[in-house]
DNA sequence: CAAACCCTCTTGACACTGTCAAGTTCTCTT
DNA sequence: AAGAGAACTTGACAGTGTCAAGAGGGTTTG
């Protein structure tokens, strides 16, 4: 009845195993939430024993955290491309940053949620996280490049900040509930771009 | 051994074990987070059998929604008192968004969980939601009463999404530790309210 | 060519969890 | 006095995370 594997300890069959997971484990955080992913449940959908999760990943923060590190990667990436379009950069970012939490749901509920991942304990997480927010860094030297060097977080908070608050409010608060049925998220979130502006040194 | 209650089943006492169950709860939230949170801990941290949880509330998202619902309901008390204060209207109700969210860690980790409170099915944490809704509509209706009706959700939005980001980044986020060690929240929080700025009409 | 070793898993066990079901004890009403 | 109901308790069950101890194959070493 087990379901048989043709080259049980192959380096491939090993990746799949990983990958399966980390897989099963996604569909459950976007569907079900953080909660609803047991080791046992995501063994049983990658088709091996309730163990050999842990052989990878040690525990369930650590599936955790690699779901994390792979966001963050992934983000940065996605990030750092709209950083280089041409056009209104926070604009673009803004867009960018949300999109990927729309569609990467799984991965963003996880990246920031350091009570069930325990990031300060895996080291290339942290690292992923960091490599992210000097991308941050970067817009906030695009966006204004001439402010106060004495002040350097505030613009940067602010953006990460707005950014943020719009992911989490759509993909897991009740804003969506207030909106009207048929409200078009990414011209939403262009019109905040539109109504907000960044002024630090120039009053 | 076990902890005597003098009159066990007097209404007084049973407003207790609610209590009990709600503080043991929120104690859990805000230090080790949601998911720490079991029927039998707050049982046990309650002084009563793991069962007695049940019959307040149900099951362990009737827990989180009356938490949510607490937390609605003095989250909005607190923000239309800043509502009302002289000054700068969007400054003073963003600090007080944020610092009931950094000095109610446990209710607002839980306000914007809906997976983990169905919030869908509790009517009163459902109105009281829609109180601070209503609470946010005239703070967008303060800032800018002028606004295209046509645009009404904007502005609440980018102003929510902003206090709710920078919120949850000071609470759960990888925020804190990218700051030097002694940063002062509230002032950062007014340097962010200082550089924003909400433009509209006025192009 | 066999022995040692490691990598990739599996099987088994344990304490703990949420929740259903069925009492029990107290208070209040009639 | 009797019954009802609120406020619990005790007991049971399947499911969970995780420790411990293997099993089986591949590769390296003597």
């Amino acid at each position: 009845m087990a379901r048989q594997r043709s080259t049980p300890a192959s380096p491939e069959a090993s990746v799949d195993v990983q990958r399966a997971v980390l897989d099963g484990a996604l569909d459950i955080i976007a569907t079900e939430g953080a909660e609803a992913v047991s080791m046992r449940e995501v063994a049983r959908r990658a088709g091996v024993s309730h163990q050999a999760p842990y052989h990878y990943f040690g525990d369930r923060a650590g599936i955790f955290a690699a779901i994390s590190e792979e966001g963050f990667r992934r983000f940065t990436d996605e990030f750092r491309r709209a950083l280089d379009l041409p056009g209104n950069i926070a604009a673009n970012c803004l867009r960018a940053y949300v999109s990927f939490a729309v569609h990467h749901k799984g991965h963003y509920r996880v990246m920031f949620r350091s009570d069930i991942c325990g990031i300060r304990t895996h080291e290339q997480t942290l690292s992923a996280a960091d490599d992210a927010f000097l991308a941050l860094l970067d817009l906030a030297e695009a966006v204004d490049p001439e402010r106060d060097p004495a002040d350097a977080m505030s613009l940067p908070v602010a953006l990460w900040a707005q950014a943020h608050g719009l992911a989490t409010l759509f993909i897991d608060g009740p804003l969506l509930d207030k909106l009207p049925p048929n409200t078009n998220l990414e011209e939403l979130v262009d019109k905040v771009s539109q109504l907000t502006t960044w002024s630090t040194h120039g009053d």
